[in-house]
DNA sequence: CATGAATGAGAGTTCATTCAT
DNA sequence: CATGAATGAACTCTCATTCAT
């Protein structure tokens, strides 16, 4: 192992033509969602990525075609993250919906909560008109499984016999707005407020009529 | 010699100068919104807005002395007509708390989703970094009365004992994200379905504990 | 006289349609003049003017048919001042070749010294390209007294016998000089002090060899 | 190793990042200069200045980030020649007052007789309300030498005991109009006249009483 | 591959001038 | 004549993108 790394090390360095450098990738993605945040759409500077990614503008162009195709990287990469989150493997509790939701709902209110940067930024993305349409298709696709597990339950009648958007919208709105509320106004939450949070997605969803 | 102070009086009232329209800033506010909702913040022009409201851009400047102050102004503006809808007299039915919530949230509901644009407007324009701070402390003052219905609710025993800004970030957030839903996806809501909605958002408030 | 007076102010209010205000050009120029030395050529605009000269925009184009026709007329009219100063038939002395240069120095160099933003503007403006050729000429001829007077001075053996254009520009150049460090320093000048100073332009102009 | 990183850090070395260009400057002095002169400061348009340098409008804006600042080091940058031109020890005639007098005096004329443009350009400038005032206070400082010259021959007797600001304005003021004289009539000035115009300022600033 | 100076189309804004009132 | 809102050409400045090094 030592010896293909060194390898590889010195290839790298000296002998071959040097291949697309993955951490610049991570120094851009970084930088642009930062100066995102900090900016909005329309403040940010392709000038400003290079610099708070400590390379040239020029090499931003070698990695991305354009400020939109940039942008539009930045938000795949975060949505698909966002998505592994909330269907991570591990929220799964087999024989038990109750605990599977929960699970599901507390991993992505805790991913939101921690990186709430990441969850504005993906939100404003979808209607800042910059989106590329074929990556709506895939998030679709990519969240059939949640739309199964909430048409799950309510074969088992525990959910409302709703349109299942509806229920999600109902679901991911209400942590999207207390999330940002949070942010904005510094509130600090209890692990028993977190859990009420949930009750109050939980109540909203399950069937009483 | 009064005879002839009235006749010059009234000459000059006949020939009034120019006086600054009222219905231009209308045009100007629906010209902004239009090309807002089209293109983001990123793309407003003001060319474009000009264009769109028959002025010329040099106009645009007797009425806002900037991009910022015509958004700002924009924004202000909506957001006003938000809370007056929400906070509409003809919702409060004294004595029933339901129907006064019940209200309330279809007034609300159903200026969203016959103006998804002013609302998907007014939620990223709050994160834009563009808004006047004076703005934002303006808003929290007229929704008091929201506030004190809520407390009311929690002090009856009926909304759950949480956090009043996360009982307003619950219900808001889900009516929005069901909105943006609907917008997106072309869903057509049936008055059953809308009323289904409403009852998600009383039962995530309703206290079950 | 009264009843002139009150008969012409009848006319003028009521009857008879408005001559042009004496009293505005007035006002126009001042204005002009105050906004003119304090910003320059590049700054002087229309509607500044307008606002210290207590009028509306479209009223100057009433007076004058644009920009330069309005700072042409200000250069024209202080061009005049200064000239009329210079030659004043008080000045002359008859007889005595020295107290008239004495008086009609003293004259110019305290015009100068009262109004500094005058003899800054006329010198400026002389370079700044918005000048009429048509006015250039009419000082030459204007003018031509002061040259007969250098002249005589040159023939009776008093003066310098060079170019009288030399002569007048080492005069003019010297007075301006000074005046402009004076206003810019803020000194002040004793009698015996400008004396001194006529005591240079002399020496400088006085036949020596 | 060591073989290698010397390979790299020649092959850096050879492929070097292109760099501010001098020449540049000097292109965009020259260009402004030239216009300044033709248009006076309101005409002066960075566009034409760019095409006139033979440089991209937004070219300008990496050396200067506004036209003020650049009409500014134009000016910064002709006054200081003007300087050193007057202040050139190469006029020093250690011994002989008069002699160093003379010298100084003929540079200074004929740097003025040769770029009347630029002494017009920095006379004006200093009127223009555009001027940093940190660079007047230089300007102060770096003329030091020329009033300790004229005190050193106010104290051997030679000069006038005035003010000496009133002293240097005598004198350049009335090199400067004659300048400007030749300059407007196209007057031809043959060395005995430029040395009569000498003697005109050194009998002006000569002590006769 | 990396650099960053250079580019120039295009954006926001100004302001001399006009004209309906 | 007086007004000042309206106009739009023209200006300054920005910034995504390119390209010589």
């Amino acid at each position: 192992m030592k010896y293909l790394y060194f390898c590889v090390e010195t290839n790298y360095t000296v002998v071959m033509p040097k291949v697309k450098d993955e951490k610049k990738v991570t120094d851009i993605h970084k930088a642009a969602m930062k100066l995102l945040i900090q900016t909005g759409f329309a403040g940010l500077k392709m000038a400003d990525v290079a610099k708070e990614a400590n390379i040239a503008t020029g090499t931003l162009y070698i990695y991305y075609k354009s400020k939109e195709a940039l942008v539009n990287d930045v938000y795949e990469h975060t949505r698909k993250e966002m998505v592994s989150v909330l269907l991570d493997s591990k929220n799964a509790v087999s024989g038990d919906f109750y605990k599977t939701f929960a699970s599901m709902w507390l991993s992505y209110f805790n991913y939101c909560l921690r990186y709430p940067e990441k969850m504005i930024f993906v939100e404003q993305f979808v209607y800042s008109g910059l989106i590329d349409s074929t990556i709506i298709d895939e998030t679709e696709k990519e969240l059939k499984p949640l739309n199964q597990f909430i048409e799950f339950g309510q074969e088992k009648g525990i959910f409302k016999p709703l349109n299942v958007e509806l229920l999600k919208a109902q679901m991911q709105g209400a942590v999207h707005d207390i999330i940002k509320v949070i942010h904005k106004k510094n509130i600090e939450l209890s692990d028993t407020e977190i859990l009420q949070c949930l009750g109050m997605s939980w109540d909203a969803m399950k069937r009483t009529f």
